[in-house]
DNA sequence: AGTCTTAATGGTATATTATATCATTAAGGA
DNA sequence: TCCTTAATGATATAATATACCATTAAGACT
């Protein structure tokens, strides 16, 4: 037996759904806990976990900053605010080319990459001028 | 007055340079702590942060890990296996290029970039073998 | 449907990284 | 030497996330 449909678990996978735009763990238990307000955070994110592990989410790894989970499991990148913090898709194609240029190094196999923008979102440029 | 040249900050530098290995503020406050022992940790995380804004340091971000340190380290990229769950650090050069590559995408000003890559490391294909 | 194994839950504790607060100390200009 | 205030150190707290463990329940197998 290795997987089991609880109805925390489908919640979660919900929630990622419903907050389109890249929502913490902590967005989600909010989220959720609206919900179902007896889940436990400690589920929450046991189950983020679980549903990257089953590539059913991509985790989005965003420096000094909470992890961010999203739906959108084709590959694309990430632009952060530095000002706002706010994340955004890019709309720019994935480089497949990259992974091959770092494949091999330290004898390692690459599958994939991502990669994080950071500088100024439009508003947070026009706020600083 | 603006800026005042105390022992400790001067011993939080010192260790930074001492320390070669781009350490993160836990290792800096364990080297000055072994010849400063009553220094506080909030006085080596201030420090480091206030060399940082007066540029005497680089601050390099690390995705789900610790802030490191260093005055020359460049911006680099990471590995994280899909198996085991480490994370290292890529031997290989930043690409400058990236963030003008994907400057002005929807308007926003691109500062600068990470790149996480995914795979094997050697150890878990051997293991997969 | 009843039983059984064990994945999953929920509550609490804990780890890690980092900043906030604030009374006290001391740097360095006058 | 005095004075202003930047800096310190101790403690508290915030944010993010995992560890632990007794209990619950999913779903496979009769």
């Amino acid at each position: 037996m290795n997987q089991r449909n609880t109805f925390q678990r489908t919640l979660t996978l919900d929630a990622v759904h419903a907050l389109a735009n890249h929502p913490t763990a902590d967005d989600v238990y909010n989220f959720v806990h609206t919900k179902y307000p007896q889940i436990s955070r400690t589920t929450v994110y046991r189950n983020l976990n679980k549903l990257c592990d089953s590539n059913d989410l991509l985790r989005v790894k965003i420096f000094g900053a909470a992890d961010r989970f999203d739906h959108n499991l084709h590959s694309h990148y990430h632009f952060r605010c530095d000002e706002c913090g706010e994340v955004c898709d890019l709309d720019a194609p994935y480089m497949e080319s990259i992974n091959e240029m770092f494949a091999g190094i330290g004898g390692r196999k690459v599958n994939a990459h991502q990669i994080l923008f950071d500088g100024l979102c439009p508003e947070c440029q026009k706020n600083s001028k």
